[in-house]
DNA sequence: TTGTAGGCGTTATCAA
DNA sequence: TTGATAACGCCTACAA
């Protein structure tokens, strides 16, 4: 293996000065810098990131931590970030972990080895943070969950309000005629913005005057399709006479229809859905699928801001609402 | 931040002796291990991996390179792998790299800074391979793509025959009785799997007894919906009375198909559309989408026995071809 | 079973 | 503008 060492003794310069050229500095003479490039370009040298993150101390780094690798809304939120952070001289580094890993348990391992000036949680567990997110002391944005509950001085969110949405989302179904309405979401107890969710629900029937049965018309399933497939059959069975189906995620909702063209029925002539995200699948989709949109671009861009508000100025935390949209697709049917 | 020169002080052992607890060896006592536990644990002690990859040589680590991370294929195939190598005392590193970047030097990069026994390729580019995969001394397996033409000593593979699966899509148009038939694709210069499935069309065309014009029935996309769906807008416009179109991933077969509805064709009604894959998406849309199904579960395992046995037993390269399916789905109309 | 000491490939601090 | 040299945190002969 080719290292600085080789590239010096073949350059004829030190190992310092081939530092300082890899590390763009300008306190090299042109000479230096030139034959050094020429040696590294021959041998294809390429500094070893370990020893260099073992070593660097300075480093503009912000961590982006994202729970799932196959969230949509998310992918969405990186690519966002990445358009941004590339504009700035910080570099960023994405790490992908499992829908039910700790993530703040990773967020302390990373802070170790690259030592970021900030951290961006895209998605999050409260009680991990609750657990552990003291250790935590580089600032940090908690994006797509509030952290108003959070009390730590260098926790920020921006998110959707999750309750305002779930209500939005029955809102349209109560409001189409509805009210046999069945729901499709994760563990409330595990998942904090399903619960958000779910209350979301239950303020719209109180709202309209309804009660709701969480025994009957909630079923549990995990973000994706097949799981949600099983759900919607399991609330089929046990809630036969429903109409309406509200599913806490454009993936689940695909699932839940699949399910139900599986048992003959036809969406929207026979039963509504309604998904949430908003991510480009609720578009593609047959029938184009009505929806909770949230702004990824909105929440992407604040939580930068915010973030570097932090970094820089040392504000307060803040707890940012960032705004959600109807959007009615073909997936309801109005019984009015 | 504690070290494990920390640990070493407060626990009364030395240095050594707590990385040899730490690394779970069996040269150590009882009391030694339980007490260096307790101090780690009291401490929240976690190594600095940094470092620990800096020193460490005898890793029994595999490496897997994705190219994409939207890539539903892949992310199936990643998900057998890990399940698989969990079974095993195997580490799996997974490094996500852009869809245009050079997977090669990505590679080279992870084999200094991992010291891998084993490195998997999902998707590459060919042309990487020529250029640098010569410096790259681990065994290695191209998932995905064939390596027959890349004549690498330590490069095996393992993959669907993209000539025979093209054939197989537009056998099943033209069996259906279409004959004007689109297709869309990756770019045949830039992408090697693209290239393969075209000469699988034109294959097709031939022994049907027809010509196949390129400049007419041909239209170039990203992997994406809305790529797909710009360059159905654009098939169309210059191809206005094809009846069926093949679209060489799910993903563009359903930003097509969006396209084709937006412009009031109904699918399978007015056109007939096939995709290539057969993820899971396939199924949940509607039309339940016909494809060329790539058993990924066998990609997976082949590819890991494969490299295992390059590693442990030293074997020559393997180039091996994996059955697809033809999976009918709902849209495809038959015109006989 | 345990400890000492040297080194992994960089960066950073000084002095030249 | 350069070059020694001491870290960085850990692993690993080798010695005890």
């Amino acid at each position: 293996m080719v290292t600085i060492k080789d590239i010096a003794r073949e350059s004829g310069y030190s190992i310092s000065t081939v530092s300082r050229v890899l590390n763009h500095r300008n306190d090299v003479s042109p000479d230096a810098k030139k034959k050094i490039e020429e040696v590294v370009e021959k041998f294809h040298f390429v500094p070893n990131n370990n020893a260099k993150h073992l070593k660097q101390s300075n480093t503009k780094t912000i961590v982006v931590l994202v729970k799932g690798i196959s969230n949509m809304l998310f992918s969405n939120i990186v690519e966002e970030i990445q358009q941004m952070i590339g504009r700035t001289d910080y570099t960023l580094v994405v790490s992908y972990i499992d829908e039910d890993d700790n993530e703040v348990e990773q967020a302390l391992q990373l802070c170790r080895e690259r030592k970021p000036l900030g951290l961006l949680f895209l998605g999050g567990n409260p009680e991990f943070f609750k657990q552990g997110f003291a250790k935590v002391d580089v600032p940090s944005v908690l994006v797509t969950n509030r952290a108003n509950n959070l009390p730590f001085e260098n926790l920020s969110s921006v998110a959707t309000d999750d309750i305002a949405a779930g209500k939005c989302a029955v809102d349209a179904l109560l409001e189409a005629g509805h009210d046999k309405i069945g729901i499709i979401g994760g563990d409330p107890v595990k998942s904090y913005t399903s619960h958000q969710r779910y209350l979301g629900c239950k303020e719209s029937f109180a709202e309209h005057g309804k009660e709701m049965d969480l025994e009957v018309c909630y079923e549990k399933a995990r973000f994706s399709f097949d799981s949600a497939y099983r759900a919607m059959k399991r609330l089929v069975e046990k809630y036969p006479d429903l109409t309406a189906v509200f599913a806490m995620s454009d993936v689940m909702a695909i699932g839940a229809i699949r399910a139900l063209r599986d048992m003959d029925y036809r969406v929207p002539e026979d039963i509504s859905v309604i998904g949430f995200d908003g991510t480009v699948l609720a578009e593609y989709y047959n029938p184009k699928l009505a929806t909770i949109r949230q702004q990824y671009q909105t929440l992407a861009v604040r939580s930068v801001e915010i973030l570097f508000g932090q970094i820089e100025l040392k504000k307060e935390p803040i707890y940012e609402v960032v705004p959600f949209e109807f959007a009615s697709g073909e997936s309801i049917k109005n019984l009015k």
